[in-house]
DNA sequence: GACTTTTAAATGTCAGACAAATAAAAAGTC
DNA sequence: GACTTTTTATTTGTCTGACATTTAAAAGTC
């Protein structure tokens, strides 16, 4: 691992970029301990106020773990997907918030994949799946529930539905998705409530997905999908010409 | 924007964790200039290292850019898909490199992604996507061709598949699952070379796309995801008894 | 007015120090 | 000897203060 003293990019995203090849590659195995920051430093032959700038930016991407003390240090990270989740969920969120996608690509992406999941779902879903997405909407159908519990809710469901592929590369892909789209779901229904046909839809998922129904998985996500987007669509005009 | 001196989290990481809430939040918008480190230092009453080590936190996530000399500094950064390729294919990468997912779990996945774009792929494609898509068969037919350079011309023609759809979100979370496998797929055809049945499925979707038939690029799919598993599979075995 | 020089502000880097946590080793106790 | 307590060494977390480097704007010069 050797960084170059005279190239213009930081030395500590140098440094970050190299323990990261090194992981990548291979030469760094999971749960393997770093050297200590000073060695570190002198191999790098950088300070180490420097090398732990580079650690930090590892640690900020899950790829490495601290710990303090004796025998403590920087260890090689088994990515979890938790952890990654988050990231994921941060990321999606952001991408919609700085309008660097539309509502209308979120959304179209959203759907694609969530009905990417729904073959893998009806075929594997487990019965504490289907009991999840019941609950969740009973829990949608009762009078007093807030806007925002009926938004938790809605994802609940539809990461029910996810989960039930099985297959925790697509639930980590669609976690973003699903939960970037929450806030901005959460303006909508305030405006254009209209749980009952959310409800009806949702009853329509869960009883296709008992009964192993891609097909009718499939279209009743499209309707859903076909039905947010014009809610999203009338309440931006109304946002241009309020009344 | 506050901290807690007492909680046992790293004091860098509870800075890092305001100010990305204060971007998500919208306090802080896009190309705004942060204060300068040692107004954090004084605004979060901690010294100017901890700061620094915050702001890398963010800078490795995309969230802040760094401009040096005067009225330079930290400023948020709008996130774009370039930044995020990278982050996602790295992800990936590891995910599969630490075996924290099987070949098997992420193929289904990428492929089901992938299904999920021919649709739209299928009515938006233009002229450009199929013709980089013919470009891409045509060199993987050349006799001369490495093995690395097929791969990659591989990972091309699916790319422009899946630009085809026309929906950023979608090709920027199928860069990570395309791009992580090449390695794999490298070792794969390696021994159990077959470029003529990938070729002839690949002309088939070319093909399809043409015809915007999205009925047909789906079946092809699901054959090259079942080509492919089995290929793992065989690899996987022959490597378990080596003959 | 156009060009050059100076200046100030900001990040990048360094050195050295101390605090705090932690595990291992050492000492003590029964 | 087995267990508990204390000590100690190691390592990260944080601070202070300093200097180098970059850069844009201000000042100066022709």
């Amino acid at each position: 691992m050797r960084i170059d003293p005279q190239s213009p990019a930081d030395l500590s995203a140098q440094i970050a970029q190299a323990i990261r090849d090194a992981i990548i590659s291979g030469r760094l195995i999971v749960n393997q301990r770093l050297p200590s920051e000073a060695e570190l430093a002198d191999q790098f032959q950088v300070s180490r106020p420097t090398v732990r700038e580079a650690l930090k930016r590892l640690a900020a991407q899950s790829l490495i773990r601290t710990q303090r003390g004796a025998s403590g240090g920087a260890f090689v990270n088994r990515l979890n997907f938790e952890d990654l989740y988050s990231q994921q969920i941060t990321t999606s969120t952001l991408l919609l918030s700085m309008n660097a996608v539309s509502f209308d690509t979120a959304c179209e992406a959203r759907y694609a994949l969530e009905r990417a999941c729904a073959p893998l779902s009806a075929q594997r879903r487990t019965a504490d799946h289907l009991a999840t997405m019941r609950a969740e909407i009973f829990r949608q159908s009762q009078p007093g529930l807030t806007d925002e519990a009926f938004c938790a809710s809605d994802v609940a469901f539809h990461r029910a539905l996810v989960d039930g592929a099985g297959n925790p590369v697509l639930s980590y892909q669609l976690a973003g998705a699903v939960e970037a789209m929450q806030p901005l779901m959460n303006m909508i229904t305030f405006t254009a409530r209209s749980r009952e046909e959310i409800i009806a839809l949702h009853s329509d998922i869960a009883d296709a997905l008992e009964a192993r129904d891609a097909g009718t998985v499939d279209a009743v996500l499209v309707k859903l999908e076909l039905y947010t987007r014009q809610l999203a669509q009338d309440v931006a005009e109304r946002k241009r010409k309020p009344a």
